[in-house]
RNA sequence: GCCGGAGUGGCGGAGUUGGUAGACGCAGGGGACUUAAAAUCCCCUUGAGCUUGCUCAGCGCGGGUUCGAAUCCCGCCUCCGGUACCA
């Protein structure tokens, strides 16, 4: 080796021959470990974020392989998208080019940081080879009455005319054209996820390795509640009844009024003719509303009341029926009872439109309220009151009684429900998979949608005059297609219409893992035998914003594969980290907008991939956001350099293959230095804490850096340090690794050498220190042979010069021992 | 709003189950080497006080539990992620 470290000299040389022995790829044998990492949106650059997430990956898959695992370590492209199309929207460029363009400046600069990927396996979900599987599940799932129409709320843009995401809407004005949006109610397919939700919520106890807080916004989001359905009929309206849910059954009695969403299905069925104008401009305006209104503000509670009257199911009296923005009509029944005593939304309302509030739980032991009095709800449970035969009752009990009661007398009963809903997917979008469905007058008459048969797929994405097709107005791309829209029944052969929509990115991202398998296969989109060894993956790294969405679709599908016998887990994930995001050198999110972008490409070329690869490593654990520092970078790339000089000045050393044995003195300190290094950095990485394990080997270089070895004991010793030390910095920081083991004689890549055994014996303790406190206060410390005993330890402390005066005079209450730590006497 | 996180020196962080707060790195200070600078190597570095060894304070804020709390409990504050058509 030379004597400067230059890693631009280096890396590109062992990237080179890592691919050329063709390191990376699967073996076939031995124990296997999927190590995989949320594949990137192809955007215009890659950021510091894409590079720490593969990092994560990349030092796990090194670290493993090393291990002798079987490791399948795989990057793809999640290609389809709404950002290319906006783009080219702007500038009249093909998402395909655009897209095509940016994987191969991503890929470049993938290898740049020496990412250890099966490149073999590369998969993009804009290649019909993939997408024609999204066409296929949607058949299966179709069969398997997985997949339906529903209508739903979207954002429309008045002025483009087109539905827009969320994303678009800016303070209730399109992005686009600054004209008003408004929530409306439109046509779409939806996956029944639903079906799925009893079982995503059970199996979260099973992913004991998932970080706790995405398992439990999981839970949330799922949001199983117990709770009873009431039917309420309405006065005068034979036939018409309101079905409300709620959790709170025991308050019944307390119902003062029933409120609907203001796009309540039977809404016609409630207005009389005097309200019937008002309530319709109500609900318009609070479409309206509901668009504009900023995800961080409470909306004003708003109401109308809409001429009914509902029948309460025990007493018979009659409550007012009103529409109000507090409720929603896609969830749960789109109706609500309202008992102001006790809830304080409901509170609120009644004080503000002069309902009636009447007190029917009290707390425990003491008198019911004064509802005239109240200043706010008691929302708590207690014993109930006024409530005809269920006076009395808990309101655990009450909630049963009374759900069992509704049930025998047909006014509904206890139910469960979900806070969940249905996975609505199409988009009225060209960058995504084309929905494989045909619209025939003759055959389907209501148009509910003809399948494509599954010899016809792919249903190709049509080759378009970018500025005509992607306007971003009026109606969906593809049915500006006219060549692609028309088409024959499968079923008539007469003519017919293609569905123009696309499916909503999110499908391609919730089987990609088990593509990579496979990823040319052409007779099935998985291949079963080879995903019964390969899965589940057994690491999954990405970043937390995908915690609740993409995991839960990812986790229903698995479901729905598994059941079509295409996978054997359920699961599809073993381990779960979500990595924190690097924010600029000013502690912001990295943007263009605050121009604090740090681009890799810049780093790389600057500091070389393992420097600026440890400093990702050592800036803080995976799960914590970091901020980049080119001071930082620097101080890692330093550290690299003293590692090369280590190497470099020891080098005549390496004619030792092998330590000598029973050393003494300085190398047998050089030695247990090591080997405790070697059992720290090992159990670290096991455990996910990347920067300590750089930090441990920073001080082992440290101490090394101070040795000048005599003899060939020492020499020996220092071999040993020096080949140690690569394997050790191997996974994050490969490159210079290579260059050291290959200067200290080994043959092999450092991933056939395999991952070192330490030396039990050289790593064990050989003393400890206790922290000595009197009454809890550190007054000492002291040092004693590791395997000392507990009596021995405290007789020590007792004894100690600095201890003994804080304990003269006093009278010992008691002592209390930490094996290996700490020492307090407690004293008066 | 709702759901989930996070907050420790000048800065990034360390501190496995409650047990010596500040490992390691950055920045800063001092020294060695050098004609000089860079590079390198060594030492110091939470704050306050003084008698330089000790005392007191200290982990977003306010309480509590405990021999002992960054860690557990209760109540706040600030920031971040998600909120179903960004991925």
């Amino acid at each position: 080796m030379r004597e400067t470290y230059i890693p631009q000299e280096i890396e590109p040389k062992w990237q080179d021959r890592w691919e050329r022995e063709n390191l990376f790829k699967l073996r076939g044998n031995g124990e296997k470990k999927y190590i995989l990492e949320m594949f990137p949106y192809p955007s215009g650059k890659m950021h510091m974020g894409h590079v720490r997430n593969y990092l994560i990956g990349d030092v796990l898959a090194r670290y493993y392989r090393a291990r002798g695992f079987d490791v399948l370590h795989p990057m793809g492209w999640d290609a389809l998208g709404l950002p290319a199309e906006n783009a080219a929207i702007k500038d009249g460029r093909h998402p395909a080019e655009r897209t095509r363009e940016n994987v191969a400046a991503f890929k470049a600069e993938m290898k740049s940081v020496g990412y250890s990927y099966d490149w073999e396996r590369e998969i993009a979900t804009c290649d019909p080879e993939y997408y024609r599987w999204n066409q296929w599940f949607f058949l299966k799932m179709r069969e398997k009455g997985l997949v339906y129409r529903r209508q739903n709320r979207v954002n429309w843009c008045t002025g483009c005319k087109t539905v827009i995401a969320n994303e678009q809407v800016k303070e209730g004005l399109c992005e686009r054209c600054e004209s008003p949006v408004e929530k409306r109610l439109m046509p779409e397919w939806a996956f029944r996820i639903t079906k799925y939700s009893q079982r995503l919520l059970d199996n979260l106890d099973q992913l004991t390795e998932w970080p706790d807080r995405v398992t439990s916004m999981q839970r949330h989001w799922i949001g199983r509640s117990t709770g009873a359905e009431i039917v309420f009929e309405i006065d005068g309206k034979p036939g018409v009844s309101l079905t409300v849910f709620t959790t709170r059954a025991d308050t019944l009695f307390g119902v003062s009024y029933v409120v609907v969403a203001p796009d309540h299905p039977l809404m016609a069925h409630l207005v009389t003719d005097e309200t019937r104008e008002k309530i319709a401009a109500f609900a318009d305006e609070m479409a309206k509303q509901a668009a504009a209104q900023k995800k961080d503000e409470e909306p004003e509670k708003l109401g109308c009341f809409t001429g009914a009257y509902a029948v309460h199911p025990f007493t018979g009296k009659k409550v007012p029926v009103w529409a109000a923005n507090f409720v929603v009509s896609d969830y749960g029944t789109g109706a609500v009872m309202s008992v102001p005593a006790h809830d304080q939304r409901d509170f609120e309302f009644a004080k503000k439109y002069g309902l009636p509030i009447h007190t029917v739980i009290a707390e425990a032991g003491q008198a019911p309220r004064d509802a005239a009095a109240l200043t706010e709800a008691f929302a708590d449970d207690g014993v109930l009151v006024n409530s005809e035969a269920f006076t009395g009752m808990t309101s655990a009990d009450a909630r049963e009684a009374i759900a069992k009661a509704l049930a025998e007398k047909g006014k509904g009963g206890p139910v469960v429900t979900f806070r969940q809903r249905d996975w609505g997917f199409s988009r009225q979008r060209y960058w995504g998979t084309p929905i494989p469905v045909v619209y025939c007058d003759k055959c389907d008459p209501n148009h509910e949608g003809i399948s494509v048969p599954e010899s016809q797929l792919p249903v190709m994405l049509p080759k378009i005059d970018v500025t005509k097709v992607l306007t971003g107005r009026g109606e969906p791309p593809l049915a500006k297609v006219p060549e692609f829209l028309h088409t024959t029944c499968p079923l008539c052969g007469g003519p017919a219409r293609r569905e123009a929509e696309t499916m909503d990115t999110f499908v391609d991202s919730t089987w990609y893992y088990a593509r990579y398998l496979s990823p040319h296969l052409t007779t099935a989109p998985v291949d079963a035998e080879t995903a019964k060894r390969m899965l589940p993956v057994d690491i999954y790294v990405g970043g937390p914003e995908h915690a609740v969405m993409h995991l839960l679709y990812f986790r229903f599908w698995t479901m729905v594969m598994k059941e079509m016998g295409l996978v054997s887990v359920e699961e599809p994930v073993k381990r779960l980290i979500t990595q924190g995001i690097v924010n600029g050198p000013d502690g912001r999110k990295m943007s263009k907008r605050w121009g604090n972008v740090v681009s890799p490409r810049d780093i790389v070329s600057k500091y070389g991939a393992d420097a600026a690869r440890t400093f990702v490593m050592f800036a803080g654990p995976p799960e914590k956001d970091i901020d980049w520092s080119d001071a930082q970078v620097e101080g890692c790339a330093r550290f690299l350099s003293r590692i090369w000089r280590l190497a470099f000045t020891h080098q005549k050393s390496a004619r030792f293959a092998a330590p000598l044995g029973n050393e003494a003195g300085k190398a047998l300190e050089i030695r247990r230095r090591v080997h405790q290094t070697l059992k720290t950095v090992t159990e670290d990485i096991e455990r996910l804490s990347f920067n300590t394990s750089i930090a441990r080997i920073m001080e082992l270089v440290n101490f090394l850096t101070g040795v000048k070895p005599a003899g060939d004991a020492e020499e020996a010793a220092m071999a040993e340090a020096m080949r140690l030390l690569a394997a050790m910095i191997s996974p994050v920081a490969p490159h210079i690794a290579e260059e050291i083991s290959e200067a200290y004689g080994a043959a092999d890549c450092l991933q056939i050498q395999g991952w070192p055994a330490f030396d039990p014996a050289l790593a064990a303790k050989q003393s400890a220190k206790y922290a000595v406190q009197v009454n809890g206060k550190l007054r000492g410390e002291i040092e004693v042979p590791a395997d000392m005993g507990k009596d021995d330890v405290l007789a020590a402390a007792k004894a100690d010069a600095k201890i003994a005066p804080h304990l003269a005079g006093k009278t010992l209450k008691k002592e209390i021992f930490v094996p290996g730590r700490l020492v307090n006497f407690v004293a008066v």
